[in-house]
DNA sequence: ACTGACGTTTACGTTAACGTCAACTTAATA
DNA sequence: TATTAAGTTGACGTTAACGTAAACGTCAGT
């Protein structure tokens, strides 16, 4: 298809600001093509935006979400080395890990919470 | 047991600073007892910041942390409403399995950054 | 030709979460 | 007794991640 999107269409799709979005380019998270001056948005950008929320949302900086997108960059097989890649992949998988036994911990603790509340309810 | 902990043990202990853990009390996340000015920390504080500092690892604000605490408070079966409280418990657990979600998304998409790592890789 | 919606850049403001002094008191140690 | 070492409270500085406002261009519809 290959579609592509004007910045307040993505903006109304994620439920941010176009400020936002113009801000994540400027830190070089985003590089649209442009008409002019008007930025014109392609599939890519999108899933880009897409990983930079999902990271937000898991509490990565936009720096680290920068490093992701890059992960995902067609392009980096040829401009980076390899070698360094499977490394920043690894890295964030042990990463992932470490906040699934956060998540994991945190699931118990609040079960636990909620059976000393059931308890308080019975008198 | 019930020991207890000087400011400067668990900065040791969690790798932080004092001043942060100044900062936590002045923001309501903690609340020592006081031997004259000196603040003595016991084993519910210990815990307090443990949960503080896991959710900073999931990308939790201070706000939404002191929340937490609150969950996992003895008093907060008399002080608060247990309905709300329960509501607040499933919230929380709501939030994670969004968290999860995301993790596991990630997950897979580090599993096919790596695949294309390496058919590159193999030329 | 005018309006209104959408786009642009530039610049300054804001909030959260601390860091960094400074100036002081108290506790322990040489 | 002098001096570290560890504690305290203030006050101001800093960084990330945007928000807000000004001042302007562009284009579709009336």
């Amino acid at each position: 298809m290959n579609k592509t999107y004007s910045i307040s269409d993505l903006a109304k799709e994620f439920a941010i600001t176009t400020r936002t979005i113009r801000f994540y380019e400027a830190e070089g998270l985003l590089c649209p093509q442009r008409n002019g001056q008007t930025r014109i948005y392609a599939d890519h950008d999108r899933v880009s935006l897409k990983l930079i929320l999902r990271g937000k949302r898991l509490g990565f900086s936009l720096a680290e979400s920068k490093e992701l997108i890059e992960l995902y960059d067609p392009q980096s097989g040829n401009t980076r080395q390899l070698q360094t890649l499977l490394t920043k992949i690894q890295e964030r998988r042990d990463a992932l890990n470490e906040q699934l036994k956060d998540i994991q911990a945190m699931q118990l603790e609040l079960n636990q919470a909620e059976q000393r509340c059931r308890e308080a309810s019975k008198k």
